[in-house]
DNA sequence: TATCATAACATTGTTAACAATTAGTTTGAC
DNA sequence: GTCAAACTAATTGTTAACAATGTTATGATA
């Protein structure tokens, strides 16, 4: 049974653990998911999971059908990706620009930081890992830049993420990254822009 | 107290009455939503309600705060709708070439009906109605021609109709969304994707 | 009067029980 | 042996009660 260090965020624990597993494929697609499971998994009860699991709904990578619960959706198709590529950069682009202009010294240790916490988990070949510090790094900037924003961007990175992973190139990860903040640190908003559009693919 | 016809979609059914309420402005930014007070209303209990409201929270419209429960989140910058406009043109114009490839007659048929629906809402100049059927058009096309990503896309237009609504000028819309549908049937995807540029701003 | 602790209240968080629906399995007729 | 109907099990849908948290009102004290 897992467990959590604080409870006020159980419901989010529990979607991240749940994103997780998808990204590690634990769960597969078209995989049904059975609320009693993981509320015993969880060691809390069905209603608490299911808050969790109507909150994936809206994210995209579940849905929902009336009376037989919720499954892992199925992947994107090509297409649909590249779509969902250019969205995200559409917006995340913003992000960095007006992150760029607004960030305090303070907001650079932090995504050194977390620039730091990607690379380690890059060395440890940690798929999960690494999926979640390459997402928590962009996060960082994207929250700050425009939290109104934040819920869309997860969903559109989750998704391009699901559908197939560009991540075990752990080294490639680690220098684009290290480019991007590099770039970002400088004030360069040119250069930052270009290094994500390399990034996100 | 309000009913709904069939039970299915009851979580659903709440979630369409809200999104309602919010372009109609019946629910101000920022306002606190209290869920029993929506459970009375619907003749259900707060489970039911707290399910609805969860969903709600990914589509970006509502966010939730621990022991605070969800208010409706405030408004975007212009900054922030100009970029989520141009992440839903990229989806949308995905979508209208998609659907003008593989359409029936069918659904010609259907796009029509939805027009005209539109233009009545229009004549009567009734705001949450025109709201609706505006975006039961469009959402018609998306829903064809990718479903995976039909939440995404209501979750952007959701929040482009709340910052401020271009849909009080009534003759326009009629006349937008009426060259829109005679290029789509037309199979002109040139001219449907030029179209839609004009409306979606 | 201003401030702070405390008590009443309101609201959300969590849980378990029960109802409704769906899925699977057995039974029996042909 | 095959099909359909009835039965059983598993799962989700809904509800109400209780716990935990947050908010407001009250009043004592300086």
């Amino acid at each position: 049974m897992d467990k959590f260090p604080s409870k006020v965020a159980f419901r989010d624990s529990i979607c991240n653990v749940i994103r997780r597993d998808l990204i590690s494929g634990k769960i597969g697609f078209d995989e049904p998911i059975r609320e009693q499971k993981l509320a015993s998994r969880f060691g809390t009860s069905r209603g608490t999971v299911r808050d969790a699991l109507m909150q994936l709904t809206q994210e995209g990578i579940l849905v929902y059908k009336p009376n037989k619960g919720v499954k892992v959706n199925s992947a994107l198709t090509d297409e649909e990706r590249s779509v969902v590529v250019a969205m995200r950069l559409e917006l995340e682009t913003y992000c960095i620009k007006k992150f760029i202009n607004q960030a305090s010294e303070t907001d650079f240790v932090n995504i050194r930081l977390l620039l730091e916490r990607l690379k380690t988990a890059c060395n440890e070949a940690s798929l999960p890992e690494v999926a979640e510090s390459d997402l928590a790094l962009h996060r960082y900037w994207v929250a700050q830049a425009s939290p109104h924003l934040e819920s869309t961007w997860l969903g559109l990175s989750i998704r391009m993420i699901m559908k197939y992973t560009r991540l075990e190139n752990f080294k490639e990860s680690i220098g684009e990254h290290h480019r991007i903040v590099e770039a970002i640190t400088n004030r360069n908003i040119t250069k930052s822009i270009y290094y994500l559009g390399e990034n996100i693919i």
